[in-house]
DNA sequence: TATTGTTATACTCTATAACTATA
DNA sequence: TATAGTTATAGAGTATAACAATA
């Protein structure tokens, strides 16, 4: 048997998950040349936009527990892109070094292009009704990234 | 600092990821009373809707490597809820047992709950927009489920 | 009491390599 | 040579529990 009879060809779930994966692949590669995954660009991008937030913050918003936000810090740390400074004696502020600045500009322009090549087969009126759709459907709930 | 800003609140890939989340978690919540995982109610409905295909094929169609296929199927099997029978030497031909089949049903109409939830905040124009946007972006590659 | 950052740990999902037996 | 099923294993991602320091 090759070719499989799919009966959630229609399934919104299922669609979801298929073209999230795609889109989510493509931004992996995309992102390979500068050296991130998917989840560093964005957690560059969110310290560029929120200039002294905490860990924590950033956390909450993209559904990454406390705890697992450690060894992602830390990586960027390592790679010399984000600066900490105490706020008090818990939480520490976050900043992008230089380099850090750099290189979330240099991820921007990537997410932008993968973000475009997707869009081109959209026409604008789909993309809005696709964006409040999904927006709904997330609803109120912290999603996990 | 609460309430961070959210540069990527518009990006498709972005509300992609959320979007399905929140839907696959509540999924796998619908279908807790059934013992069932989503993917292995998915592996259920895809043997009920082509019988006597291999493990082979449904992980193609999923996009779940061979090697990972092999717990999957040997914990439906230990549920009793599929058969094998081989065809050749090397292919084994797949069949849902009569418990699996009752299973399958259960299934199904908890996916089709699950389902209409969603699809409910939404208009008929809309959903059929967002499902040919969907599939138009995961486009012919075959994904990660 | 609640929060921040941290450590340790476990479980799931996914990926690769290699093996067997068949075709 | 290619395919089906399998084993072993490694890497992500994610979950909980617990702790110290601080608010």
């Amino acid at each position: 048997m090759t070719e499989l009879n799919d009966p959630f060809a229609r399934h919104l779930g299922y669609l979801l998950r298929r073209a999230s994966a795609v889109m989510m692949a493509d931004l992996g590669t995309a992102l390979i040349p500068l050296g991130l995954r998917p989840v560093e660009a964005t957690i560059l991008s969110l310290i560029a936009a929120n200039q002294g937030c905490t860990q924590s913050d950033i956390g909450r918003m993209l559904g990454i527990k406390r705890a697992n936000m450690v060894p992602l810090m830390a990586s960027l740390s390592a790679k010399g892109l984000i600066e900490k400074s105490r706020v008090d004696g818990r939480s520490q502020a976050l900043g992008l070094t230089d380099q850090g600045a750099l290189k979330q500009r240099d991820a921007i322009k990537a997410i932008d292009v993968h973000e475009a090549k997707f869009g081109a087969a959209l026409s604008k009126v789909d993309i809005i009704t696709l964006q409040k759709a999904l927006i709904d459907i997330a609803g109120a709930q912290t999603p996990t990234v």
